[in-house]
DNA sequence: ACCTGAACACCGTTCAAGT
DNA sequence: ACCTGAACACCGTTCAAGT
């Protein structure tokens, strides 16, 4: 019947593999956080007893690890691979490159801080992007030495990046009089100004509610736009 | 008698208060990390049963707050203060905020993922830091609009840099054969072999162990200091 | 080999009782 | 007001027992 429990012992044909452990973990962080993501839910999830998940993963660290690889995985580097092969340019290519990886840690905000505490590349799939960046850099004409320094200052910037398209815009929300940083939040009012004007958003007054956590942040792309600017500026200014 | 406990009831004076919890905090963290920053372990070192926490701190998110301002009050932003007064650079003087800026979270880097969570300005001393480097950038001219973009891509690399400081070094230290991204290993040699020269650091034959977590990582400094360089030039350039 | 279910040592938080 | 100590609903992980 609908609700029966499987039986104790092994199963005649396995339940869990982890890939499938990989793409639930996925699923409830997307849907529930960070916070959410606990050994019991998870198996929950999948239809399990938790000590089941013990069969296939080493333990809680090994599945962010699982987790870290899948979202990697899906940052966007064909324009990188298209450069390299004599298509384009090294800066539109790094330009679509950087906005794809921001783009996937955007739509699984609650992995940032997750993924914060893990080497940052230890898992393969992220190796092989770092990889294709690096021929990219190299074939671009930066000096071989060079490159991993320039890989790993956009990194940092990436990351923080990210984790900036879902803060709390509660930075934005301080009632004039209470402001004990009073240049702060003025410059504050002129930056959400041109924000209402060029993209209609909400940020007329200032004054908006916290934003769910599922939310956009409309002040992060500016920041966003300059930054990345910046930096490959000072890449192709390397190349001899 | 030394072993004394504390008997129940309301102790004529204080044992506690907010100042003294964060700074047990702090001492916590720095020795042992995040990891074992409990409300237990916490109380512990504080001679002290955990439920007295509660009659001074919300709980433990009210406890990663007080953290983030007690490190951010460290940042030295003297300098910039010095240039809103007419002596010195905008140059130099972001320069100078953004290396302790750095230096103050490199010097705590288990806290990095627990502030990682937070919003980027929730407490008072955060708040006061960006309110200095506002008025700073805003005398050096940058337009209105553009300060909070500035501020904000400038937080996102600093994050993320002081995440690299104390990422572990065995993205640099797989064996050639084994290695499944060629391109970027290479490229890997290439820059530690500069390292080796230049600083006359173990990082020349690229298979040192993984690093204590008090080390600091060498390969940190030249992407830091060429992003930071990319994102100043940025800002001057804003200014007409 | 791969699952269940009980058990273990934790965790953050609440609350009555004490002074 | 500010502490103790017991209690609660969790947590990740281990392990014998089952097939």
């Amino acid at each position: 019947m609908a609700g029966s429990r499987r039986q104790a012992g092994r199963p005649v044909t396995p339940v869990l593999n982890r890939e499938r452990i990989a793409q639930a973990a996925l699923e409830l962080v997307s849907a529930d956080g960070t916070q959410k993501l606990t050994m019991a839910a998870l198996a929950r999830h999948l239809g399990v007893a938790a000590s089941a998940l013990y069969n296939h993963i080493g333990g809680k660290a090994d599945l962010t690890g699982l987790l870290q690889d899948a979202v990697m995985g899906r940052v966007d580097v064909s324009a990188l691979k298209a450069f390299r092969e004599g298509t384009g340019t090294l800066e539109s290519a790094l330009a679509d490159w950087a906005r794809s990886y921001r783009d996937v840690f955007a739509a699984h905000p609650s992995l940032i801080p997750l993924i914060a505490t893990l080497p940052i590349s230890g898992a393969p799939a992220t190796r092989r992007m770092y990889d294709v960046v690096a021929a990219a850099l190299g074939h671009g004409g930066v000096p071989a030495q060079q490159v991993v320094p320039v890989i790993i200052a956009f990194e940092s910037f990436l990351f923080g990046s990210a984790m900036d398209v879902h803060a709390p815009a509660s930075i934005f929300t301080s009632q004039p009089g209470e402001s004990d940083a009073p240049h702060f939040q003025r410059f504050v009012e002129s930056f959400t100004a041109t924000l209402a004007v060029t993209a209609g958003g909400t940020g007329g007054d200032g004054r908006e509610p916290a934003r769910d956590d599922g939310e956009r942040n409309p002040y992060a792309d500016a920041p966003f736009a300059l930054g990345l600017e910046a930096l490959i500026r000072a890449t192709l200014k390397l190349v001899p």
